[in-house]
DNA sequence: GACTCAACTTACGTTTACGTCAATCAGATT
DNA sequence: AATCTGATTGACGTAAACGTAAGTTGAGTC
């Protein structure tokens, strides 16, 4: 992964308008690019979209992704790995991106929100704390039965 | 919640059979009770043993729950909390059930399968710290502009 | 200007995890 | 005996999160 950075060279007329860019960050991503970066499907970015998660701007029709939309995928398939439906990472998008200009009664609204959210991921973190307390013990348990036997 | 234990009392017959039964640890559950207890409903329970993840026994029909399953639907409830799917939990509640009685090659199976549950969990565990730190920090910088307002 | 190729849209199919509804049936109550 | 309660079994419906297929469009290439 991480390797739609170096594409395979080939010559043509803008190659040396590509030279001088080449040890820049990229500013802009397409969606295949992308896809391959976060192991998810072109369509499934698509989905996102109509779901309202991103809103890439549009060169002729085509999806052209900023750092700030790329941000924001990256933070939807680490939500959706812990298993947050699209619905409230929409709302958690929603406040990483209003906490830096809103008026006061909108900061107190992210700072609640936020703290909902972190008090939910809280326990969702102790859960799984838990479950994987259950399968450590059984896999101790499993080995020392196993040496024991092989005496 | 765990309310299923004393129920309202009534007159009846065996009222002297209940109450010498008043202070011991329930045997068996209903499924109201079970669903009550873990916050589901008696449809999700049949569900899960539709897809063999419980296996009560059956009294003209009825089912009766023993305290084995009571621990496993706490299993299951805390998994899907996580977010693992019904069918994943299924293979870990195998591993619950055979780390008992099994022959070795048994054991083996056991710690290699549960050795993978643990790092899948921990991989997880790990994003989902990572999203905790970033809603803490937006916590953080919203307290701080609005306390900075307030001034 | 035809071709290619990637990306687009529209629409329908699929899987998971249930909910809802209807009919039924066993036990307990009246 | 009739009724009421609580549980059971299908059958069907639904929402989320995509996949798949079919046809379309736009940007470069020859």
């Amino acid at each position: 992964m991480a390797a739609g950075a170096r594409q395979n060279e080939r010559q043509s007329a803008k190659h040396t308008v590509d030279a001088h860019r080449e040890h820049e960050d990229p500013q802009f991503f397409g969606i295949a690019q992308l896809a391959a970066e976060f192991g998810v499907t072109p369509r499934a970015i698509r989905f996102y979209e109509t779901k309202g998660l991103l809103a890439p701007q549009r060169v002729n029709g085509t999806r052209v992704y900023a750092r700030r939309d790329r941000a924001r995928l990256a933070l939807i398939v680490r939500a959706k790995a812990i298993g947050i439906s699209l619905d409230e990472i929409k709302h958690y998008l929603e406040l990483y991106g209003h906490h830096g200009e809103g008026r006061l009664k909108q900061l107190e609204y992210v700072v609640e929100r936020s703290g909902q959210a972190i008090a939910e991921l809280e326990a969702k973190k102790l859960q799984l704390e838990q479950t994987l307390e259950e399968l450590r013990h059984i896999n101790r348990v499993c080995k020392q039965k196993i040496a024991a036997r092989k005496r």
